[in-house]
RNA sequence: GGGGGCGUAGUUCAGUUGGUCAGAACGCCUGCCUGUCACGCAGGAGGCCGCGAGUUCGAGUCUCGUCGCUCCCGCCA
């Protein structure tokens, strides 16, 4: 049997060579980086995962090598033997880890040529995301987007060590099942010997969990693909990853602890970052109060400040009666901001408006305490004085109000508080502030719908001093959810579980999920929770998430190894595609063409 | 479902009020070159200006439609 490598076998890799290896006959192998050629020697930079190591053609060390090594292109695929010299002083590489030495090549096998690579294999050529996404390949050959699976890689394995070591169970879940309840839009699959029927792609095992905690393994987790049929985003695909835990016989507070120290092990395996343990935690209203948003970022103060009480009389009738209506009006004081142009304000009340807001009203406070505002005028002096002193307002300093109903008041000022830190610069990137936000509301009205919504599921359980208030108050009942937030990202959420069946009746009673439904969707977790469920709860990360924040990535497509298209294709595999006549009869599907 | 950005050479882009506007850089090919490392020098090839209509004497440029990539709102933990 003859073989191409006949009996070449790497020894080292292309970023490990330094000059104490001089001298040292070593096999490299990898793709041609780049290659110039001076004529009478040609210099190849060889890449492996690894890295970059230079090689040499030179006629004078091997003649026939030097020949042979004309023909090599980008791309190419090679093995070289050779050996290790230690490079002069003066031509020592110090950009490149290995360029204190170089490879003289005395045999060289050419495994594959290449065709012209339809982009450079390197950083810091920028390709469109439609060509990186075609020729994912080559993209992913590219040393930062490697960097990036491996560095997701580091993380996977950092959780399995981490959960492994703490009586945690790898417990597979059915990718093939039924719609879960509430939630996103489902993948369906079509069953063949049951037409007509249809699996759905788990959202989350939320439901598999809960019955494994029944069924008494009291620490499960899985590292586990989970899908989503809605609409894409920066950090959204379809199918995504999730660390998903749940344990038994524990509260919030224990959850908190061990998840702490999952997030700690992988900043530390993948980053070599050391983070402060425990978090911060935070009530999900102190969040609203102070930040708008329920995933605050916390490298930044810039803290809203509700001043309803002090416009409610105002004779500024935007803020009087917003307040009236039962809205709010919060402000930002942006320190020594007042130099803010025009333009500058027109563009963060734009800004403003994508989240609905209406309206930003502005002050600017000049020498003396005066103010330069459009309105200013429908203040009285006491007004004046009440709210520069709540607002701590100073000379140089600029106020952004938003006055609207609760939800856009916070979000939309909550926004802007990110805006104008990002246009501050207020941000270290390389600091991580990590918080935790609990006790959200158990449900939110939806005004569609005209009824209660879980706003986590519908298996969360209420916080135990507010279960009188489930029937009298419901939108008033605090949960026992938590979310574990970093740098104004949620990475991780999850709950303390119902597991008594009657308090279970009574929350799916008031989401207004009638007996029947609940047995149709989910009967077989109601029956389970009857058979002796111990407490439990648990929680999921984002798995995806944590890995572009590891890897200070904008984007989950870049530390996903084949993502999709914002309109959910895959442009490698071209797929979703047409099934054939022949599949469609087998599933007693027809297709018709749905009218825009 | 809605709003914004982009689409011109293999790649990234420039292209003014519609009239030398078919351009640059990198890549590629050929030749020269023994110390480069984003090598250098000389020469060369390479274009359905996303696609389709329309306006116009004339469209890369204006209008409409359509397709694709992307950011965001809605939606979605």
């Amino acid at each position: 049997m003859t073989d191409i490598l006949g009996n070449m076998r790497r020894t080292h890799t292309c970023g490990e060579l330094r000059a104490s290896d001089a001298t040292k006959e070593v096999i490299l192998m990898g793709w041609v980086q780049r290659r110039r050629d001076h004529g009478g020697v040609i210099f190849i930079d060889l890449r492996d995962k690894e890295g970059l190591t230079q090689i040499v053609f030179n006629p004078e060390f091997d003649v026939d090598t030097h020949e042979k090594a004309q023909v090599l292109r980008s791309e190419f695929v090679i093995g070289v033997k050779g050996q290790v010299m230690a490079r002069p002083d003066d031509m020592i590489n110090g950009k490149m880890d290995t360029g204190a030495v170089e490879v003289f090549v005395k045999e060289l096998k050419i495994f594959s040529h290449a065709q012209t690579p339809v982009f450079q294999i390197e950083d810091r050529v920028e390709a469109s995301e439609s060509i990186r996404l075609q020729h994912r390949h080559l993209d992913l050959r590219r040393p930062q987007l490697q960097k990036n699976i491996i560095a997701r890689h580091t993380a996977s394995r950092a959780v399995r060590d981490y959960l492994n070591d703490r009586g945690f169970l790898d417990i597979e879940t059915p990718f093939l099942t039924k719609s879960t309840p509430e939630g996103a839009r489902d993948y369906l699959v079509p069953s063949r010997v049951n037409q007509g029927s249809f699996y759905a792609l788990p959202q989350s095992p939320q439901l598999f969990k809960q019955m494994l905690m029944i069924s008494g393994f009291e620490r499960y987790y899985q590292i586990v693909r989970c899908f989503r049929d809605e609409d894409l985003r920066a950090d959204r695909q379809p199918e995504f990853t999730q660390i998903d835990m749940e344990l038994s016989f524990v509260g919030e507070e224990d959850i908190m602890e061990i998840t702490e120290g999952l997030i700690k092990a992988v900043f530390q395996k993948v980053r070599g970052i050391d983070i402060e343990t425990p978090f911060e935690r935070m009530t999900y209203a102190e969040s609203m109060d102070r930040f708008g948003l329920d995933r605050p970022d916390l490298r930044f103060d810039l803290e809203l400040c509700d001043v309803s009480d002090l416009v409610k009389d105002t004779g500024f009738k935007v803020f009087a009666s917003v307040v009236k209506k039962g809205g709010m009006v919060k402000a930002i004081n942006a320190k020594g901001c007042a130099t803010f142009t025009r333009k500058e304000i027109d563009e963060l009340t734009d800004f403003a408006a994508i989240y609905q807001a209406k309206g930003l009203a502005w002050i600017k406070v000049k020498e003396g305490g005066e103010w330069q505002s459009p309105i200013a005028k429908f203040f009285t002096d006491d007004e004046k004085a009440a709210l520069a002193q709540k607002l701590d307002m100073e000379t140089g300093d600029i106020l952004f109000f938003v006055a609207d109903s609760p939800k856009v008041t916070n979000e939309a000022l909550g926004q802007l508080r990110n805006e104008l830190a990002r246009r501050l610069k207020l941000i270290d990137p390389d600091t991580y502030r990590f918080v935790w936000i609990t006790h959200f509301p158990l449900v939110e009205y939806d005004e569609q719908e005209k009824r209660y919504q879980a706003l986590h599921h519908p298996f969360t359980a209420p916080l135990e001093e507010d279960l009188d208030k489930l029937e009298s108050d419901p939108a008033n009942v605090r949960s026992r959810a938590y979310d574990m937030v970093l740098n104004g990202t949620e990475i991780g959420g999850g709950s303390i579980r119902i597991h008594s069946t009657e308090l279970q009746e009574q929350v799916l009673k008031l989401l207004g999920i009638g007996e029947e439904e609940a047995q149709e969707k989910f009967g077989f977790l109601l029956n389970a929770l009857a058979s002796g469920t111990p407490p439990h709860g648990g929680l999921a990360f984002g798995f995806d998430r944590l890995v572009m924040l590891l890897c200070q990535e904008d984007s989950i497509r870049d530390v996903i190894a084949f993502p999709k298209t914002q309109k959910a294709t895959c442009l490698l595999t071209e797929a979703p595609s047409a099934a054939t006549t022949a599949q469609l009869q087998e599933l007693a599907i027809k297709i018709s063409k749905i009218e825009a």
